[in-house]
DNA sequence: TATAATATCGAACACTCGTTCGAAATTGTT
DNA sequence: AACAATTTCGAACGAGTGTTCGATATTATA
């Protein structure tokens, strides 16, 4: 049913996460207290824990609500396209642009993978491993299909999470290509190299820009 | 003066810096207390301060440490070496290889980069701005000499310190391809890309292997 | 407006943390 | 053996942590 609103308690709930996310890519999970997670949003403490059950809860939130989009989106995108090369292009470019436009979220998945453990990690390292997997699958099926020699597959795929998942310790948004240029830039890079870059374009693709998250927050900003 | 051996405090500085350098790799720096660090050295809470003057300095020294050896020895590879190419391609493999035969301290240099702060921070940080401006000019020169179009020389040196980097994530040394063939892989993938690999091979070069903590760390190990 | 459900809060608890300090043990020197 | 320098330790302090709980305020329902 489109159109139906979220719920109030959803609502603020994605204030927390959002505002929580941000926390925690700036300062690190532990570095963070729910006592400066209670201070940004402008609950008491207590009043938090209505919206979570613990602090590690809190992060696996956060964590399986946007690696869920991420995946979820990368199958939308796929859909319908049969060139592994082509739907790699289109896992990157979805990679990169969700990147940088959730920034502090994905900054949190990437660094703070191992501030979670038990079944939460485990929740969330399942769908890392799917997505690993799929990523992994479309280099495969294209080294098979050029013929691709000397170079390991799995040091291929990881070396383009590595490029990929890298870029927040870097990337300004102020200074550098935008999102668009990004992916198309890593594109390039992994499947052309550096000295090679004029062989392959990569041409632009229609993706989502804003954040899942973003929906529904105005209502809570100052 | 050759032979000339570390004294008493010395070895048994560098034994505590290996042990919690392995200890902030596995439970992250956060999240180790100097009570762990107690127990896995078998030395008192209080015996540990004779060496550090606090927990930052501790991860100070094993990220300054660490990085001064990477800097230094790239710096004695790369002396004498003109092509631009070649000095890149000396600079990737001694990272790779120091990465692997020191994956603790070099986690605790990736992943904790952050959570050193003040002088001690700026003093780790300058370090890290000459090693990566020493790449981005190398890989500039490249794209000047070889023309390369298309292709943003900050993105480009960024995503090599991406893969390289990344490698504490997924890297497992009983599993994986050697040092050796690690830098190969990645030089490659950098240079060629995954679709051109068979343009350059990386000839393999002399680098030194053992750590250099490692060295005088025995007399301590139980 | 009365009643139920939802949402928020202040105060406190139990615990762990980094760090200090004076004394004791160990080692090196004469 | 006597002394000095180096190294180690036990015990404790004060601050900050995540979390709980009963009560209160707010909103929705009738």
């Amino acid at each position: 049913m489109p159109g139906e609103s979220p719920s109030r308690y959803d609502q603020k709930l994605v204030y927390v996460l959002k505002t929580s996310a941000a926390i925690f890519a700036e300062k690190g999970y532990h570095s963070t207290s729910i006592r400066d997670i209670a201070r940004a949003t402008g609950m008491s403490l207590s009043g938090l824990y209505y919206y979570f059950s613990s602090k590690e809860e809190l992060l696996f939130l956060i964590q399986d609500y946007c690696f869920g989009t991420v995946l979820d989106e990368s199958r939308r995108l796929l859909a319908g396209v049969d060139d592994p090369v082509r739907r790699l292009k289109l896992l990157i470019e979805n990679h990169l642009n969700y990147f940088v436009n959730n920034m502090n979220e994905m900054k949190v998945l990437s660094h703070e993978a191992n501030s979670i453990s038990g079944d939460l990690f485990k929740k969330v390292n399942n769908k890392k491993r799917q997505y690993v997997d799929l990523a992994m699958e479309l280099i495969s099926e294209i080294a098979r299909e050029h013929k691709v020699q000397g170079v390991d597959v799995r040091v291929a795929t990881f070396s383009l999470f590595g490029m990929m998942n890298w870029i927040y310790n870097w990337y300004n948004p102020r200074k550098d290509v935008d999102a668009a240029g990004l992916s198309q830039n890593i594109t390039t890079l992994f499947l052309s190299g550096f000295l090679g870059g004029k062989a392959l374009g990569a041409e632009k693709v229609e993706t989502g820009r804003e954040s899942h998250l973003d929906r529904n927050v105005s209502v809570w900003q100052q």
